[in-house]
DNA sequence: TTTTAGCACTCAGACGCCGAGAGTGCTAAA
DNA sequence: TTTAGCACTCTCGGCGTCTGAGTGCTAAAA
């Protein structure tokens, strides 16, 4: 069931196009007319029996036109899709509003949902950069009142993480900032491991602190970062998803956060060229998504930070300009993220 | 139109009642046998009757049952609802897991979102508490790397930013050390107006850092902070939604965050006795909630930092339920921030 | 005066039927 | 190998019918 004719491959291709542009299920007639083919509607109609016959393509109901199969998408992306480039000038304009915000990860986050969501005409899902081995980089300690303490803690990727503690007995402000500062010296640089090992070194007020950094840091890194989601009223336009019920269902798995970080955690990288990962009608292991088409990049600075970015669909999705939207996106936040790391090391 | 009878009001309220759980119109032999009402049909046939002349019940169409209209869920909110309390055991339950998570605004804001969206059975919106007026309480800049600055702004209330900057120059980090210190003792406790009025004092580097501050404290006062939404799923499942369209509008505008931030802030407090606000199917103001009802209220320290719960789903809600909740959940988060902020002052 | 029984009436929704049209697969000729 | 021709299949929309829920009204009962 292997090999397909250039021809086939070239109809496999138009099936899938045309469906994605009107979400119903196209004909013989209808494609050698609309596309002006120089064969006729009997001709097409063997390939497209030919393309059923190898699974790529379905009928809905006997008399009706034909569909693209789960397997004749994998086909498509996977053999027939041309890795074009975004064009010059979108590139231009979309780095230029990425730069306009420099530093601000939290709307690089955003601005990046929102092209996807608006290339791809579905949902979008980017995570921020999550640096893989945390390192700390500096302690501040300021009191508040009495026996409440709020802790800064600066990893080293622009991470800032703050929490408010209650010592058992007063500090005063001054005893917080020797102490703060000695940790900082001691143990810049180092990650938590390292800092485990040198916990014998302290003692008193230094080494509860450093318990709650531990604390602290640990639980940074069990948290895979906000997932910032955007275009979900996009998905809901789409008449496959009208029938409310396998909405909910694709929704849902958006909106349960940790359902989510498990997914995208799940998700090994067998990227093709260029990164990109395409689930499609889930692979038979995610249920949930059984209607769907699920893209998926890592963008960052390998080592140092990485972040996600996902699209979320029909079937039917723009799959061309979505991975090369992707693709571009990745290698932009990649180059945002590591300039930032840079600076920031050393 | 104005006064109904006590058995008007009773059969308005089952007739709510009964549309909230079937969410198909109600008839009169219906009722009768389903409450075992002392009353025959043809009775209750004309108090509907009259229900519908005075505009408070409405029939699709001739042979169908009632339902209720914008003006009878209003009656009914208005006049008609018990102010429950939650049952002893729940609150318990609430109030547990809330002081479980001392201090982590982020996690209280998901849970309130989450009991919230459950016990309605609809989407609920719940943004972080948020300061009225700003005070500026502390201030560290951490050298990065060269004219790289990182600058962490912390605020009464617990608020912290941080920020990265680029300096014209390098600058060692005693020096920013210095500066950050004399900076927090001179302008400790002052707002904005009275930072910018001692602009003077400063020069060169204080002063650039100083122009920092004050731009970014401005910039949090126009962020009425994230919003956290929940159970978005909740409401495609209702009926009313199903066709899609006007699913698409409601979740649209919780999906763009500025409309979102408009509609809180633009809805003044009306307050019923328990400052609960319910808009029902828009008020005739906005447009996209036609279908829906909005329920409001405010919490926090008046004062010195106030947040927002709201629940939106379709007309027929549990209003009983989702009131109470509400309530109580304002009253809880109210006591959480204030002692926050208590222990936060001086 | 209010309630109730009885009854005629209305209308949405379900069901079944029909015809049109789109699209197919097959056969046989080019 | 391609194409014209044709019989066949099945969905979809329109249409009439039927059913049942629910009404409003009237006249009797309380």
């Amino acid at each position: 069931m292997n090999e397909l004719t250039d021809r086939q491959k070239f109809l496999l291709a138009l099936v899938v196009h045309e469906y994605a542009r009107t979400a119903a299920p196209v004909g013989s007639v209808y494609l050698v007319e609309h596309y002006h083919l120089d064969m006729s509607s009997a001709t097409v109609r063997n390939e497209l029996a030919a393309l059923t016959e190898q699974g790529y393509l379905r009928q809905p109901h006997t008399s009706a036109g034909r569909v693209p199969t789960d397997e004749g998408y994998r086909y498509f992306v996977g053999r027939l899709l041309p890795e074009t480039d975004l064009p010059e000038a979108m590139r231009h304009t979309i780095s230029h509003q990425f730069y306009q915000m420099r530093h601000d990860v939290d709307q690089w986050m955003r601005l990046a949902g929102s092209i996807l969501a608006h290339q791809s005409r579905a949902a979008s899902l980017v995570t921020a950069p999550h640096p893989e081995t945390l390192r700390f980089k500096h302690l501040e300690l300021i009191s508040t009142r009495g026996r409440q303490v709020l802790m800064v803690l600066v990893l080293f990727g622009g991470d800032v993480r703050q929490r408010l503690l209650t010592l058992s007995e007063p500090v005063t402000q001054e005893q917080l900032s020797t102490s703060a500062d000695r940790l900082t010296r001691a143990l810049s640089d180092k990650n938590v491991e390292t800092m485990l090992s040198q916990r014998a070194q302290f003692s008193g007020l230094d080494l509860d602190m450093l318990d709650w950094m531990i604390d602290d840091i640990r639980q940074a890194r069990s948290v895979a970062g906000d997932v910032y989601l955007d275009g979900l009223t996009n998905v809901l336009a789409e008449p496959e998803f009208s029938g409310s019920d396998e909405a909910r269902r694709a929704l849902r798995l958006l909106e349960e956060g940790p359902l989510l970080q498990d997914l995208l955690a799940r998700t090994v990288l067998s990227a093709n060229a260029s990164g990109v990962q395409v689930l499609i009608g889930g692979e038979g292991t995610f249920d949930e998504l059984r209607q769907t088409s699920l893209i998926l990049t890592r963008y960052g600075a390998p080592g140092l930070a990485t972040g996600t970015l996902g699209v979320l669909g029909p079937m039917r999705l723009p799959y061309g300009r979505t991975i090369s939207t992707m693709r571009f996106l990745s290698s932009l936040l990649s180059d945002l993220v590591t300039e930032t790391m840079i600076e920031d090391e050393k």
